[in-house]
Order: structure tokens, then sequence, then C-alpha cells
DNA sequence: ATTATAATTGGAATAATTCTTGATATTGAT
DNA sequence: ATCAATATCAAGAATTATTCCAATTATAAT
């Protein structure tokens, strides 16, 4: 089942450049994939849907890709457990919250002015480069 | 270099059960392992150490007893990125600082009254089953 | 004691990811 | 434009943590 995806309406444009990675066709098409699908996909899902518009296009430079992109802070990787890798290009702080019953993985913000680190007790001396909040559960229909 | 754990005192007693888990001997072993090395070790890391007391005990049940340890609630299992489970028998509600320049992992508690699942945006009728905080930096010393 | 059930072992299998190597493409200097 | 240097890509092999499997051993229940 090809899915042309016509939920999106026109195309992405995105720069040659971003954050001082080349952005490669190859590239292009991964992070355009991760903008237009926004329900974290693994790697293998961008695999598939990326080969759509570059068939010759291999899983390896896929990895490749994302790694890159992660590493220039311009998409976000995120991981449940030990399952596969899931990719994001939501920058602004949030957490995720995976809903055991549908597997759908959803963007979780903190409420306005809470910054987490305060919350915590902390040993004197820490830097924190980054954080993380994960929530498993499930979502009622009200 | 085998170190003989001379820093902690005496043995863990230990029970024949747990919350409905029959503690085996293997599965005593591997959570006195916990117990007494409070730094989150992982698998292998539990599995070189057990093999100190029990010389024919495999990998695969150093899996099988932690598996049956976290099903029964007696241990946690904490996962960073995608590095190996490391395991943890410290039950109260706390997160994860890992020192991106030592490799050590500290628990870190919330500050008294705290209630994570309040502070964030969540959907209307979504229960919290778990939660997860992990934090990465470095330690300054002060 | 005998049978049924559960746990353990060692090795094979799996799955996600990384590595390697050679081919292609891109950039920068001439 | 040409050439060299560098970066990227592709395909498949390799790696690694973990799980599975089948045979054996231990424990519990009758």
């Amino acid at each position: 089942m090809v899915t042309q995806n016509s939920e999106f309406p026109a195309e992405i444009e995105i720069p040659d450049e971003i954050s001082g990675l080349r952005m490669t066709r190859q590239r292009q098409e991964v992070y355009r994939t991760l903008m237009q699908q926004r329900n974290h996909p693994t790697a293998n899902d961008v695999f598939m849907r990326v080969k759509d518009r570059l068939p010759q296009i291999s899983l390896a430079t896929v990895y490749n890709c994302l790694e890159a992109l992660v590493q220039h802070g311009i998409i976000r990787q995120v991981n449940f457990d030990r399952e596969s890798s899931r990719y994001c290009p939501n920058l602004s702080e949030h957490g995720h919250f995976h809903d055991a019953v549908t597997g759908v993985i959803h963007d979780v913000c903190f409420k306005p002015g809470i910054n987490l680190a305060d919350l915590l007790d902390l040993p004197p001396g820490t830097i924190i480069d980054a954080v993380e909040v994960t929530l498993r559960g499930k979502l009622t229909n009200v």
C-alpha cells in the first residue's frame, strides 16, 4: 500500500544548508519526511517513505542522514526502552507520552514557566546538557 | 582483576520469595549483586560479578533473572539512549543523571511534593503508568 | 516416590545499528 | 574548466545486546 500523502499541502522547501550541514538531496528528503510525518517514525519507516522519491537510497544512508541531522541539532532522536530509535523535528523542549494501547507517541510540553532541573534534588555543581522525559500510559476517551 | 568487594559489610539475607517470585539461588545472587553494587550495572556486569559465587551461571540466566525481578517490581530497568540496559534496586520514584565525563549514573530524587504529571500539558484523559526522567551533563567539582 | 511444573544452560537466532570499502559527487584552488 | 582534496553515498558484512530454543536439572505437589 503506497500512500501518496495527500493530507499535506504542497512541497516543503528546504534550504541548501542548515546550521552548517550541507543539505544533500538525501538529507533533504529525510528531513522533509520527518517534517511531513510527525508521528515519530523509525529509521526504517523513514527509509520506506523516502524510497518513493529516491528509489535508490539505502537504509545505511538514511541512518547516516538521520545521524548528521541529529548531530547538527536539526532533529531529535527519541528512545523508548530498547525499541528502535525514533526521530522528531520538534526542537522545542518537550517530553513524550507513549500510549501503550495505540502505540502512538504524543509530544508533551511543560506548563509555562516550568524548569525541570529546578524541581530535582541535584548534587551541587551539576551542569545539565539534556533532559529527557518519557511517560507511558493510556489515553481514555474522556 | 578480581574484586572481592570488601567495601560491603556482611552478606545480605534474601528471603525465599519476594512479591510472589520464587527466589532461586541464581535470582538471589543477581539480586544481591544489585543491592551491593549500586552503580547501575548492565546484565553483563552482573553476570561477571555473579560468576564469582555461581561459576556455572549463564548470561541467559542472568537475563532471565533480571527480567523476572523487573516483572515482579523488585528492581527497575533503566535505559539510556540505545546503550545496554542497566538495572537498579532503588524503587522509590527517581530519575537518573548521567555524567558524560565519568560515565557514572546518579539517582536523582524530586524535591518533596513535586508530581511531574502536574507540570505537564497532558491531553485530557491521560492515565500515566510510568514516568522516566533522564538527565545528561557533567558534575563540576564545585 | 512419581509426576508436573518451573528454572537453568549453552548455543543458535534475531534485529537494530554501525562499519567498511569502493564508487560518486561536491568544493576549492589553480 | 581542470584537478586534487574532501565529503557523501551505497551495498553488504560485521557487531552487539538481547531473545529464543531444546535439552537438562531442580523444585513443588500429589
